[in-house]
DNA sequence: CGCGACGTTGATTTGCCTCAACGATTGTGG
DNA sequence: CCACAATCGTTGAGGCAAATCAACGTCGCG
């Protein structure tokens, strides 16, 4: 079981590569080891890399003038983490990126991504279902932090991210779903009291 | 001016095409006008086309059981349609698609963009470029949604989008920011005021 | 002409926030 | 290893943004 197996997982259920474009690959990642707490990105930033999470946990956030923070994005092993629009065009970012555990990653910087699609293009294809699969993501998320309640937002969280939900504070989960710390603790209170 | 000229364009931005590629490309397109209140989709229908719309305005919304829409993004000329969700998967849609003027589309359909990819594989990174900027936009209208107030979103709107604006009625543009139509007119009236 | 969407306005309610305070737990440096 | 700080979850009081409900005028369209 070494590094690459994660990914390589992921790479192969989109598309397939030979031997060599799997070492071609694996040759433009760089591999990091990060305690948890360290921010990988900082608001004013330019973000250069686009991480496979092999272990660990992420949080992509939003932190406005007064200091609340917002969290976009959880990210744990097997998926990837970014901010796509400071990546993509190179300009400050607008957002944070910390781990909230000791994770080990695969980093993809601009030059190897634009190397990767180069020399092996199949990889288009590859990004671009991942795109689609975090649009749709995220589609559904939008209508639900517009269209449910807070208590909806909560339980179908639980629901959807039943082994995600239990690494994380309540504070992490109450700004992702987008309610106050204060205000989910007295939804669960609420929600206990109602069960007996 | 004829009517592949603006997706002709479109397509350039990201991808060079060969005069035969275009030709391909342009067979696999089905040419259709709609008129105005014209469902192009219905919950629990499949999906089975991406439409680019060379003339028009189409919106695409959910609907709850007890009959409140919430629109999930509006299109004009230039621009692409589809749910993707129940388009990639080919499973049935949770959402609606509705033209609010007379359109006119090129749809592309499930078969139809199979064999486009596999006949010219740089439209990959065409859709993925197309899937990225997507992603982005709601990223920003999801942070925004979440956190800043229904008027920082109105006025927002308005900015951003000066000339769809005043194609949409103030119920389209309410049930987009997330807010009663109601309360817009209140807003609105506020804001008047203040100018004063 | 008359019907149905649309925008407006007011009265009332409510979901959720803010602020403040307090234990419990975790982490850290002496 | 202990003391102190920091973070976390909880609880209460009070407030506000926005929803809901109801009523009414206007306009475009069949």
């Amino acid at each position: 079981m070494h590094m690459f197996s994660t990914i390589d997982d992921a790479v192969a259920t989109c598309i397939a590569l030979s031997a060599e474009e799997r070492l071609l690959f694996h040759s433009l990642l760089k591999h990091r080891r990060v305690r948890k707490r360290t921010w990988l990105l900082q608001e004013g930033e330019i973000c250069n890399f686009e991480a496979f999470i092999v272990k660990g946990c992420i949080r992509v956030f939003y932190c406005d003038e007064d200091g609340a923070e917002t969290n976009l994005s959880f990210a744990i092993e097997g998926s990837w983490v970014s901010d796509l629009q400071s990546f993509s065009a190179q300009t400050p970012s607008l957002m944070f990126i910390e781990t909230l555990e000791d994770s080990e990653l695969l980093l993809l910087d601009y030059r190897a991504k634009t190397e990767l699609l180069d020399r092996i293009p199949r990889f288009e294809r590859f990004f671009r279902l991942l795109l689609q699969q975090s649009l749709i993501t995220l589609q559904t998320r939008w209508h639900a932090s517009v269209a449910h309640t807070a208590e909806q937002r909560y339980t179908s969280f639980l629901d959807r991210y039943p082994t995600l939900a239990p690494r994380l504070t309540q504070t992490q989960i109450a700004r992702f779903i987008g309610v106050s710390p204060e205000f989910l603790s007295k939804m669960r209170r609420g929600m206990y009291r109602r069960m007996n």
